[in-house]
DNA sequence: TCAAGAAACTTTACGCTGTTAAGATATGGT
DNA sequence: ACCATATCTTAACAGCGTAAAGTTTCTTGA
């Protein structure tokens, strides 16, 4: 009888609840913050009992750990967008800018996504890290290399999370919104491929 | 009778439970990770009732706020520390490696740290940060060293948080210790009192 | 010195949370 | 048609943050 694309009605089996939670889930991080991030929201939410996210996921870890993947991924959608855009130099610059501005547009779910990675989920955002490193003359396979990812990661997270922490409304209105504000700070920064010394 | 200095015994009156309240959650977030710091467990390891912070904190939070300051004035005390041994030009670099550091030696206080910043709270902290880029040129007050701190403070705390996120097992065992890692990725970043365009 | 009041602490209770166990209902393969 | 299985429900447990009300100790001023 009901066909499978009805009106979310009161169906006794849901039909897609794993995505409903997760889509839940993202509608309340964004909406109250990840402290009222609860499993009961998320089911309460997505119309079933508080149970009922037990079937699809192991426990609040691991839907917490879907919602971060959802993320990551969107992330590399923006990160390899914005590269497009560019000369092959240009092209650290820029995914840097699209990694923060991805963070501050989406603030409470960057949390997440950071409080859940799980080893090798950001493996893809890493590589398009280390070929921007190697468009601007870093050796393929080195460990100056390997160093070099690390550091573009710890400046663009390091802001990311700065700017959600602290709230620099004045630097932000003077130069005329966030993204020239991210963008003012990075400029003071570099990732170099080789290291240097004083 | 009870002489203030008196062992720990069950005085109905503890006698200076707020300092005992921050030591035991200093405790229990460094053996257990911040996730098991609850305030019944913070009462529990002093030695009291569940309601009995509530006459010294106002809530949970202003306990972590507390905790935070205390982790923020020893930060600065290395910081402090770590400048005096090195010439002005090196001020920078000493200042980073000593904040990234004392992150890493303390990760679970750290995190409660960041996650408790209050609005000049690290006041201490950025002086000196702007202090070390003065010392290499930046010019006092100008939007050029507002910038440059920030982005030295991104850089510090992004590779802090990033080190306690992953492992870098192996990295961290060719190169024969953490400080000798953590020291590697910062070599391969800097910051600048002046912003340089591609 | 001693009573009054303030401060520190306890017990109790409420609603919230994550999670499990046992039962109800729908779905799909044979 | 039937049964195994997947999906969902209700009910329950312990632990959490926090507030209210009661008890004990400390302090202070007459």
């Amino acid at each position: 009888m009901t066909t499978k694309g009805e009106s979310a009605a009161k169906r006794y089996h849901h039909g897609d609840l794993s995505r409903a939670l997760l889509a839940a889930a993202r509608h309340i991080v964004e909406a109250e913050g990840p402290s009222a991030l609860s499993l009961r929201a998320v089911a309460r939410e997505a119309g079933v009992s508080a149970a009922a996210p037990y079937h699809h996921f192991k426990d609040k870890a691991e839907l917490l750990s879907a919602l971060a993947d959802q993320g990551w991924r969107e992330l590399g959608g923006c990160m390899v967008k914005a590269r497009q855009a560019v000369s092959e130099e240009g092209q650290l610059t820029a995914l840097g800018a699209a990694y923060v501005v991805f963070a501050r547009a989406n603030p409470a779910l960057y949390r997440v996504m950071f409080e859940a990675v799980r080893e090798g989920q950001q493996e893809p955002n890493d590589r398009l890290m280390r070929e921007a490193l190697i468009a601007r003359g870093a050796t393929p396979g080195s460990p100056d290399l390997t160093f070099a990812t690390l550091a573009a990661w710890s400046a663009v997270h390091g802001l990311a999370d700065l700017a959600g922490m602290r709230r620099f409304d004045e630097l932000k209105a003077e130069l005329g919104g966030e993204r020239a504000f991210l963008e003012a700070v990075l400029d003071h920064m570099r990732v170099f491929p080789s290291p240097r010394r004083d």
